[in-house]
DNA sequence: ACGATCCTCTACCAATTGGTAGAGAGACGC
DNA sequence: GCGTCTCTCTACCAATTGGTAGAGGATCGT
């Protein structure tokens, strides 16, 4: 056991980086080789083809984003708007300082059907709880009413786009220190809190 | 004059639709060639650079958008509420007959920083408009208060992701057939609206 | 009839892509 | 000491990339 960690893991950290920020088919092997300091045939030994590459990459961003949901979700009180808010508070951190793993997400509609798929299943989970749960709370009249699937969609959307597109922001004089990511956390916080209160 | 579309602007529109749903590093100069029916060199020919082609993309997808969105906002009402009805309306259909329009927008953050400037300057002016406009409403009791600027970026984001993750809307369960874009539009005017009221 | 301009073509090119083949260094049990 | 297994390396490869050079066919005004 070494200090560092092993490489296949340090690929795959570079991996979801690379891949997130600037596109799948945009990388290089050559280029994540270098960011990992080890040479392509070694990122060939631990991953035998790209597209392992993008599978493995794509099961870890599952995991991750799996992980601070759904502690999240379980951690969070009784009132769904504040059950909500405690969610992009928690997925709001490691969005914004890994936009990267939210643009992968986004980068699927680009992959080939099969890896698709395969992000679907690994997040169907956690979208079919969170639909049930809306629908739930808007039976009991304590969200606004509407079609679950679709309002869980819309706020994905306004989270995912939001994190993943600095550059929108940044049009509306936006900067990404510390108070402006404060003040942009509340401001989606009010945003989805009154789009979905009742 | 040709009945057909002379060959630069075919390359043109073939290019927003490529770039748009792949990405622009994803797409060969060959690819776009064949999809017109020219070979590559008949591109560059038009284009002196992929560059080039990029920029003039770029500005071809702004223009367009500017129009859409410049008549919804002249033509709608004098309700704020009704208004964004109005241009949720407007941005809707061609965002998701042609997601390729936003795609491509969404697309700035992974250009290099001269396109990105290109483009935003040619927002900009809808964008520091649509902000004074909901600053003006905002102070004036008919909108939820915030900050404009950062209120706008949310509506985009929330638009543009719902218009180019297809990918989300199927792991609901929603199906891109008449009935369910009705549905998807009538359900993300409400969202939006309730977001913004006051 | 004739040159000029417009447009598309064939023929290349160097660099980069994902991937193969296989050598060699180090740690391990025996 | 010796083979085996793990890991990273050098050396290639065919295909594709964006781009250059320049030929040749239309269509035009004159």
């Amino acid at each position: 056991m070494s200090a560092v960690a092993p490489t296949r893991d340090r690929i795959l950290a570079a991996s979801v980086d690379l891949f997130g920020t600037r596109g799948v088919d945009s990388v290089s092997l050559d280029e994540i080789a270098r960011e990992v300091g080890v040479r392509k045939q070694t990122v060939l030994y631990w991953f035998e083809s790209k597209d392992a590459l993008v599978d493995g990459v794509l099961d870890q961003v599952a995991a991750e984003l799996f992980v601070v949901i759904d502690a999240a979700v379980r951690s969070a009180s009784d009132d769904p708007l504040e059950r909500i808010d405690s969610i992009v508070r928690a997925v709001f951190r490691p969005a914004v300082r890994r936009p990267a793993l939210l643009g992968l997400l986004r980068d699927v509609s680009r992959l080939d059907a099969g890896q698709a798929d395969r992000l679907r299943q690994r997040v169907e989970p956690l979208v079919a709880r969170a639909v049930e749960y809306l629908g739930r709370e808007m039976a009991a009249g304590r969200l606004r009413r509407g079609d679950p699937g679709l309002i869980a969609a819309l706020g994905y959307a306004t989270l995912t786009g939001i994190a993943t597109e600095p550059e929108a922001l940044r049009t509306v004089g936006w900067t990404a220190d510390a108070a402006g990511l404060r003040k942009l956390r509340d401001e989606l916080r009010g945003f989805l809190r009154s789009a979905l209160a009742p």
